[in-house]
DNA sequence: AAACGCCGTCGAATTAATTCGACGAAATTC
DNA sequence: GAATTTCGTCGAATTAATTCGACGGCGTTT
């Protein structure tokens, strides 16, 4: 195995602590750098050329999401790992569509860090995912009355109002939104306003 | 100093071993015991004294709100710090009602979580209370209850679920959420979950 | 001490929302 | 061209959620 560049981006030290003690002590990784933020990142990455990302999403003066693509572009062969506490649900998709394949949460346990670590460390395939040639926006499954509903919806409306302003059953507006729900692949309206967030739909 | 005896309650492995570090490496500590969930901690509390319990808010099975009285009523001399990610301002009216007088951030710096920590251990006279922050913020004026609701709210539990989780009547969770989208002037669950976000509340 | 206000709780009545078919029309696949 | 899927819709039954008034407990104010 080549020595391996490690650049560990989050902001929160007490996380980096923690991970650097994996790579270090129960991978044996020596060559890690630290950064907190995606402007500390950027520079970093200037300055030196690295093997592997392993990235928080929610940094302190912006999200990785906006310096991903810019990264990509600089630095097409390196391998990058986004780590989070948000559920990888949530991110999953956006990530597969900016060639991102390693996602690995920061409520995982022990085993399942270290595991993934190691694969990703070691250049290997990503975890079997889900198949699926690269899946697109979930929203664009959606036909036109389900997205008329989920515009009301997103609003923050409820099922009886938008009866009424469509004039159709609470019926019919509650089948839409379980449809919606379900193409989205959404648990609940918390999930579905995330996810409309994320792919910026929020009209 | 007497030997202290440290519990650390926090859900990341990562979390716990960068703490760990801190206290093993930086401060000198050795008795340090760590769980993952309000079971597990209370379990830990039954069988072994400590003197100072370093506890995350947010755990896999509830809130450390909902246990935290029961601590202090069966434990009444342990010292007790909670550690979260949530800024200060939210849970800091809540916890002070609770007697805990010692509010670390996950965002704070090295320095600031050093200087914290061995305040903390030292049991000294905790920090003066970093002048009034956010007078603005919404969410500051929720109750202990209320914060715990919230915090099922923001998962995306439903008003049924969280009863039974909680052991209440669901009518009583209608009451409490409505106080909570009174207090935080939210019309429905959509602009409670984007002041969520606006306040970094979101995990 | 009395009065006030917030807190956590509930019951009963009411309303909102979901579920689970089901149906014809339109589009798509075979 | 037949078979299949998707779409928009609904009714009836059921379940989830809200409303509203209330009550005792607990701090504060007066």
């Amino acid at each position: 195995m080549i020595e391996s560049k490690i650049m560990l981006c989050d902001d929160h030290s007490m996380i980096r602590r923690g991970m650097k003690l994996y790579l270090q002590f129960d991978l044996g990784f020596r060559d890690i750098t630290e950064t907190a933020s995606c402007n500390e990142l950027m520079n970093a990455l200037n300055r030196k050329k690295y093997t592997h990302l392993i990235l928080d999403i929610i940094l302190p003066d912006g999200s990785t999401l906006e310096v991903i693509p810019v990264i990509r572009k600089l630095y097409p062969e390196v391998h990058t790992m986004v780590f989070s506490m948000q559920p990888p649900e949530v991110y999953g998709e956006a990530l597969k569509q900016y060639g991102i394949k390693y996602y690995l949460s920061k409520t995982a346990g022990e085993e399942e860090i270290l595991n993934m670590l190691k694969q990703f460390l070691n250049n290997k395939q990503p975890a079997p995912d889900t198949g699926e040639t690269g899946r697109q926006n979930p929203f664009v499954t959606l036909s036109p009355r389900e997205l008329e509903i989920l515009h009301y919806l997103l609003k923050g409306i409820g099922t009886k109002e938008i009866s009424e302003l469509l004039n159709i059953t609470m019926s019919t507006v509650s089948t839409l939104k379980n449809r919606i729900l379900e193409k989205t692949h959404s648990k609940n309206m918390k999930d579905l306003f995330q996810l409309a967030t994320l792919y910026n739909l929020n009209f």
